[in-house]
DNA sequence: ACAAGCGACGC
DNA sequence: CCAGCTTCGCTTGT
């Protein structure tokens, strides 16, 4: 069952991922998402600009086929929105976000499964999906720059110093066979506003004096998706840029902006307290979403069946 | 299973 | 290029 499984993964999929040349403008990205929807078999929106898509299922696992598909795409997003878009097809996630890297502006990559392993050897380990900075660093300290000397690494020494799931990842992106799969894009899990202080500061009262947009920022996103909160974070920001954070669940979701207040003001305490330091940066997040309607209409409920 | 805290990555 | 925002994974503790 899973090599069957695995087998069709390795063989069939083709996502894609599309990024557009122009950004900005979220209610044109959001118009192009969904037009995006009706065109392919699952669409994983990853920004505000980009998402991957698989047309497996619908071309049968033919390139040619998807090919044109992913043209016409391009032509549809043109002919309505004026934008153009960079593409790149192939047989995994890692693969198709590369060819889209190469292919802008406005460009279309296609990278056969057959063409795989020579896609992927010369370029360098840095660009992966999934690979930044600090691995970056690490694979240098290996003596790793290329993809294709990342295929020859000890899979003992990835695992070790990458731990099983990380390191085991490394290597088959390496291949371009990182399994990942599309999948639909989710709602958001939580919302958060940081933001720079005029001084440095510990003092919970400023602290929230200049949090205060950030607050009602937090507050109208909740308000705008029908949407309370089960757990809300004081975020500090340190001198050296670390981060402090101090959280505390509620045993019932809220959204009302004076318990955000509230809670800030405690959690800022606590926090200036616990690190001893002051903060250059703070922040609200909100998260533990859950739909208010939902959960109104149960509190109503309870009230009502006492 | 959930809560809390931290860090890495990507956009 | 940076700042800001989001998601995910790891770790520890209950």
């Amino acid at each position: 069952m899973p090599i069957a499984q695995a087998k069709r993964k390795l063989e069939g999929r083709d996502p894609a991922i599309i990024r557009m040349d122009h950004e900005k403008y979220e209610v044109i990205s959001a118009r192009i998402m969904d037009a995006l929807e009706n065109m392919v078999d699952t669409l994983e929106p990853t920004g505000i600009d980009e998402a991957f898509f698989d047309l497996t299922a619908s071309t049968t696992g033919d390139y040619a086929k998807a090919r044109e598909r992913v043209a016409s795409i391009k032509k549809a997003i043109f002919d309505d929105e004026y934008l153009t878009s960079s593409v790149g097809l192939g047989r995994s996630k890692a693969v198709a976000k590369l060819g889209s890297d190469m292919s802008k502006p406005n460009g279309l990559t296609v990278v056969l499964p057959e063409e795989t392993a020579k896609f992927l050897a010369p370029i360098p380990a840095s660009k992966l999906y999934g690979v930044g900075p600090k691995t970056s660093a690490s694979l240098t300290e290996m003596g790793i720059s290329t993809v294709a000397e990342l295929t020859m690494a000890e899979p003992a020494e990835l695992e070790r110093r990458f731990g099983r799931k990380f390191g085991g990842y490394l290597l088959a992106v390496a291949t371009g066979m990182d399994d990942g799969k599309v999948t639909k894009g989710l709602e958001p899990t939580q919302f958060s506003r940081i933001v720079t202080l005029k001084q440095d500061t510990r003092d919970p009262k400023e602290i929230l004096d200049q949090l205060s947009g950030g607050i009602d920022y937090v507050h109208e996103k909740l308000a705008a998706s029908s949407r309370s909160f089960k757990t809300i974070t004081a975020i500090g920001v340190l001198i050296d840029l670390s981060t402090r954070t101090k959280s505390r669940s509620l045993e019932t979701p809220l959204d009302d902006p004076t318990t955000l207040r509230g809670s800030i003001l405690s959690l800022f305490e606590e926090l200036g307290k616990s690190t001893g330091k002051d903060f250059r940066r703070v922040g609200i997040r909100v998260s533990g979403l859950s739909a208010t309607g939902t959960q109104g209409s149960l509190n109503e409920f309870l009230r009502l069946a006492r």
